[in-house]
DNA sequence: AAGTGTGAACTTTTTCACAGCT
DNA sequence: AGCTGTGAAAAAGTTCACACTT
């Protein structure tokens, strides 16, 4: 078997950029464009997009450029956007509800099927039709319905969530909470986020700025 | 002048880990730690921490490790986290009423001081206590506060806010809207998040995983 | 003529491995 | 003896520049 060499973490970055971008410009109607033009607003140089997508496959037209629908379908596949994931939720934070009552998730394919949390006054309730279980009882969700993802919301304590998503073989989290965590096994993606991160990212910018 | 050789994005995403790791850290009262130990809970091998810390200081002890508490003084410093940010929020949606709502960014010193829409049915608002005004009227809040950053929360067309932030001098942006944009000038930083992006990550992941 | 796809050159980042301090 | 800080080596990622296709 050839060892395909896999594709850096920056690359996917991008491409997940390349897709938004692109399902903006069909939104426009714009049908064509070059690499040029499209990594342009992209924020990247057209080499670097250019290289990006041949990870993705040979689908430009030389001398021509990218058909807009043609490269938007190509990438939703690459990306496995190209069908319907199953999530749930872990937290019901304000966070968690805002998530579970956000239409736009579902647009582009992500499905809430039901909720989790360990306090009892939550446990019961219904938000945008997902009902909230107590994580005790997420093997009997587990077993009813096949769960792709799960996405932490908590305030604190995320491994709590994380020990039993993980137990029940869910292989790709999305952590919102305040503390980052990072798997042992590699069968097991994790990716952290909060706002805090962001904004530090942006707090040590301005500090830099002004000594400039 | 010498030119000091700057941080490497990648750098700066651990440096903002290591700092929240370290406060976790604090409050389970842990004084000491080695850079082996830190790395683990980073995700992150030890040279790799120990060569991002050498851009902050030197801030160990040979043979015996890191003072918890004076790294993380050191970190917060570096990352411009001493002391406190003033931000504005463009586009009342959902997540901008939660985020308006959170007392976490408070108390990590990020503050909203106003908060701007274009729909008139939105001026007036005042959400845990931030006033919510016309973004024609963002020139009386810059000139009557100092305004760091803005959060963009719009469902669509981001530019009109980041236009008008970008022409009122503000340098900092992060853009939670679904469209990513990019800055034409190095002046200005933006960074862009949204749900959609993560979870494309990991459906990619997911897809990747069936497979083999 | 125009613009992609890609080896090769270059640059940056990561990892290694050990001198040097406690 | 133990663990940091860091040059040097290795690996990875980016940009260049041009052959090639439409």
């Amino acid at each position: 078997m050839v060892k395909v060499k896999d594709l850096p973490e920056n690359t996917l970055n991008r491409l997940v950029i390349y897709l938004k971008v692109l399902d903006n410009l069909e939104k426009k109607r714009i049908d064509s464009i070059s690499s040029d033009e499209l990594a342009r607003r992209c924020g990247v140089n057209s080499a670097q997009l250019r290289k990006d997508l041949s990870f993705v496959g040979n689908l430009g037209t030389k001398g021509v450029g990218y058909s807009v629908k043609t490269l938007k379908y190509h990438l939703k596949k690459f990306l496995g956007r190209d069908h319907e994931w199953n999530l749930v939720l872990g937290g019901l934070s304000p966070l968690g509800e805002y998530l579970l009552s956000n239409k736009n998730l579902q647009r582009d394919g992500f499905y809430f099927m039901a909720a989790f949390d360990i306090r009892e006054e939550n446990i019961g309730k219904i938000i945008n039709g997902v009902s909230v279980y107590n994580l005790e009882q997420l093997s009997y969700v587990t077993k009813a319905i096949n769960v792709d993802m799960a996405v932490i919301t908590c305030e604190e304590t995320p491994e709590i969530y994380y020990e039993a998503f993980a137990k029940h073989n869910i292989k790709a989290i999305l952590n919102l909470s305040p503390l980052p965590f990072f798997p042992e096994s590699k069968e097991i993606q994790v990716e952290n986020f909060s706002f805090i991160f962001a904004l530090t990212k942006l707090s040590y910018f301005l500090k830099n700025l002004k000594q400039s």
